[in-house]
DNA sequence: AATTGTGACGTCAGTTGCTGTCATCACCAT
DNA sequence: ATGGTGATGACAGCAACTGACGTCACAATT
């Protein structure tokens, strides 16, 4: 006889992302989520440091995913370039989950609290890349403006890929989009 | 006989501002600001639509500072070349209030909550600004690239000029961050 | 001058996010 | 068996926020 159903955590995960997407962020108590995974609301905040981040527990390692595609860019690719891999790898990892990520962006997307913190994790990913460019030589502030832009072209690629049905492929988008960039800021 | 105080709103910006600083900003009750001011608790929600609010009551106008900068930019000016000189002007406005500034930012720095409040003012910032390059004829994604551009820039330079003292001014620290962008996006 | 708003604030009660603390009990190693 | 461990439940409590309602100086109206 075991004590306890396996996996509280996905319980917990998948309980607040159907609440969430049924009636809204604001209108759903941490209780509502732990009861309907089979838990208590003191075990959700074992799990999860608070309301929010039970949405974004993967966003770290899609951050190790960049940082490592920056570490592994060829000696010979420019700061940009190897961003530009990295972003495009991640692109690619999200178009295999497309239905998930689409899902849960409608979700960020209804709630000013859940964006302002996906806006700290894609800060977080900033510093991140910043670091890698660093450990490649980079100085700043190259690393810091190349790090930021590379989110940035990020950001407005996934906006991009998610608002309408029936586009491009992420990957190519995120491509399109820094290319756009380098139009911007070269051809002034 | 008054029957209040008067500016009870800039009361409870200094006490607030007085108490993050002095306690941090998670050790501070919204009841201490409010009893330091002479007032409620609920009158601070009155005022503020939430603890970190009172922090950001300013950014509103800086934003439309930097929209108008960008609306009155001439014709002939790139896309590129309107928000720069937006951010320029955003930079003289915070280099005559630098003190402020630099403590507003340490206390602002010190907290995580406070660091997503401030994120989600600067995407504000960002949409603000992509409007009104739209409205100057850019179109998408240009447009958005732009603006990220431009906050990302801004970002980068105002945490410089935050970090050491006897730095250059800060609308130079945007010119030369500006710079440094253009080379690392042109020169791949 | 009397009346009637009105706006800014106080008071109070309630919900919810989140934390500290302690007990419980299947499981595992010894 | 014995004892340790880890995940969970149970419970109490604080602080952020909200809604409802009362109060009273002041201004506008008559």
């Amino acid at each position: 006889m075991v004590r306890w159903q396996p996996d509280s955590r996905g319980r917990l995960e998948e309980a607040a992302l159907a609440l969430y997407a049924e009636r809204g962020f604001e209108n759903t108590t941490v209780a509502e989520i732990a009861a309907r995974a089979g838990l208590t609301e003191r075990t959700f905040f074992r799990h999860f440091a608070d309301k929010r981040e039970v949405l974004f527990w993967g966003s770290g390692s899609l951050q190790e995913l960049l940082v490592a595609a920056v570490a592994s860019a060829p000696d010979s690719a420019s700061p940009l370039e190897a961003v530009a891999a990295a972003i495009e790898a991640a692109g690619v990892l999200l178009q295999e989950r497309r239905d998930f990520s689409r899902q849960r962006q409608a979700i960020i997307a209804a709630s000013p609290e859940l964006r302002e913190r996906e806006l700290i994790k894609l800060a977080s990913l900033s510093t991140a890349l910043a670091d890698a460019l660093r450990r490649r030589g980079v100085e700043e502030p190259a690393a810091s403006l190349t790090a930021e832009v590379a989110v940035a072209v990020f950001k407005v690629a996934f906006a991009r890929w998610v608002e309408k049905t029936n586009k491009k492929a992420l990957p190519r988008v995120m491509r399109d989009s820094l290319d756009e960039l380098k139009a911007v800021t070269g051809g002034a």
